[in-house]
DNA sequence: CTGAAAGCGCTTACAG
DNA sequence: CTGAAAGCGCTTACAG
């Protein structure tokens, strides 16, 4: 291994010169910074990251928290990771990924190693012992979701109020006014609190009525089979609903097969959205899907860009909401004589 | 902070004798243990990563490298990274994720600094400059995939030859002869060469014969719309086929849907086995598909198991080769009267 | 603009 | 069984 002493003996200079012209951190005359900077070349030294990190009390590692649960992570939250290390090796930081428990003594006990300048949590829930594990800590956080009081915190997260804005505009606009929105079963104990849901239907639940529409809300399980045993209750429980907003992807690929499977069309009789879906979905089904895209690379993309803003010291940036983009396909459609079914 | 200088005061020991026991590395008399665990526990004494790390030359962080292109990677990498970043915790170590590009100077650089103590290589390719930039390197590394001769390295992958034949097993013993082998679409520049492709037709081809099967291979994009095009090739090239074996598992999903659009029944036509699939895929099919289950977990354990073990100066373990497994769904079944078409 | 020196918090021969 | 000390490879006041 070459060190600065060895660039140092080369170039007939001090370490801590070498230092400064590594670093860019003080005004080096150029003949000097061109000795070292050929002295460097030639014995092909590389700045040793852990030295750095122990002298400047700076490991430029980031952490990214996740619970390391039974039930898994969703299929976008691997486009999450990748933009998350994209965006940190941009910005000269690693990105370690951390699986945690749900309690806070892990969390706390990796904090303590001193390893991390940062953390950003993910699928932090409205009441999470990480969270406070994360203040104690001292250790700068950025939360990807929301508690139930955000405030006090950083955090980016999916702007539910304008995707069900602009979901509802979508439909409304082509007609819609029996809408349904289909969100994610809370009888798990670790799910009543979810975040997305809460939001997602008060989001519905405020902005219906104001468009003449009734607040239904129908509950489902994340599998394509849930989705299917859904479009049964559906179509007895609320057989004049035209359009469908919902919110666990595979279940919405099932609905839409069992919907047509009983004779309906998609979108002719009922327009199916989901509303917080990856890229790969719409291709998934026939027809294929127009989908409220879920904001997964911007997260997280915004969130290692607020932690390491954080972290550096500068203001904290104001939150960040982002809203789940529409992507025409064909599930979505004019609504045709309210009520009708075939 | 609190350091092994403040507990060894508060132990009245030296730091010394504090690193015997915080390490385990030396006898301790059971007294001087006692009281120095004591004062551990009065101060929250955590023992420094970094400090550590540069003392021992060990920064106890592995990185799992994979190729930041434009084509995605597939669903069961996130299975993958969280498989591999919990055996790590598990084994007191951390997994950082490094998005390198595909030329070597990027790898190299991120080497040069020091901060990992080996390397994980996804996605590697049969002729991969990425390969020689680590042994250059001298970094501890292993692979997940296999070079052209992967004899030299540490590697985990696939074992494709296990794979074909317990599909073709499950497909024969159900009275299947005609059988199709659907592999990746080999048109892309950077797929020509993809290790995975070629292995399952090398493994296909050499396999196939022996069971009075004649070697067909197709070739499919991997979209679902790709799989409901070669529907249609299927039934027009070869219509006497009554068994699918697929790499893509979204083109399994169009393939399937495509071919029961066009009257045929799944399986009572034509069996589908989509080859290495992620759990997800058999429920978002209907009928439900019986697939090869991607061992994608697997491979992230014992790929760091592998890594570990070299890095400690162990004999490097042998290469692990793990088949996908069959799962039984609705998407195979008896083969009819050869060539039968309704 | 440059250097000597202390210090980051540990580990590890070496000596006793 | 325990300690004094060197050393890991940098950064950063401080002094000039």
């Amino acid at each position: 291994m070459v060190t600065m002493r060895d660039v140092a003996d080369r170039a007939g200079v001090s370490i801590a010169t070498v230092s400064f012209v590594v670093n860019d951190t003080k005004p080096v005359s150029a003949g000097t910074r061109q000795r070292i900077e050929q002295a460097m070349a030639d014995l092909g030294f590389r700045r040793n990251a852990v030295a750095r990190a122990l002298a400047s009390r700076r490991t430029h590692i980031l952490a990214m928290a996740y619970p390391a649960l039974d039930h898994d992570l969703s299929s976008s939250s691997l486009e999450f990771f990748t933009s998350a290390a994209a965006t940190a090796a941009k910005l000269d930081h690693h990105l370690v990924l951390w699986p945690v428990s749900n309690d806070a003594a892990e969390l706390t006990e990796l904090l303590g190693q001193g390893l991390v300048d940062g953390v950003l949590l993910m699928e932090v829930q409205l009441d999470d012992p990480r969270v406070a594990a994360l203040t104690d800590s001292r250790v700068p956080f950025a939360l990807i979701g929301r508690t139930a009081d955000p405030a006090p915190f950083v955090h980016v997260d999916i702007d539910f109020e304008a995707t069900i804005r602009d979901a509802l505009t979508h439909l409304h606009e082509l007609g819609h006014r029996r809408i349904v929105l289909v969100s994610g079963d809370r009888t798990d104990p670790s799910m009543i609190d979810y975040g997305p849901y809460v939001r997602a239907e008060e989001a519905f639940a405020g902005q219906a009525e104001s468009r003449g529409i009734q607040p239904t809300i129908l509950r489902c399980g994340p599998t394509a089979a849930a989705g299917r045993e859904l479009a049964g209750r559906l179509l007895d429980d609320q057989p004049d609903t035209t359009g469908v907003l919902i919110m666990k992807e595979y279940a919405s690929l099932g609905l839409v097969s069992e919907l047509r499977r009983r004779g309906r069309d998609i979108p002719g009789d009922i327009s199916v959205l989901p509303l917080v879906a990856s890229k790969e979905l719409p291709a998934l089904s026939d027809p294929e899907l127009t989908i409220m895209r879920s904001p997964g690379p911007e997260l997280g993309r915004l969130g290692v860009q607020a932690l390491i803003q954080v972290i550096e010291g500068h203001e904290p940036p104001p939150p960040q909401l982002i809203p789940c983009h529409l992507e025409l396909a064909a599930s979505t459609g004019p609504a045709l004589a309210a009520g009708s079914v075939p």
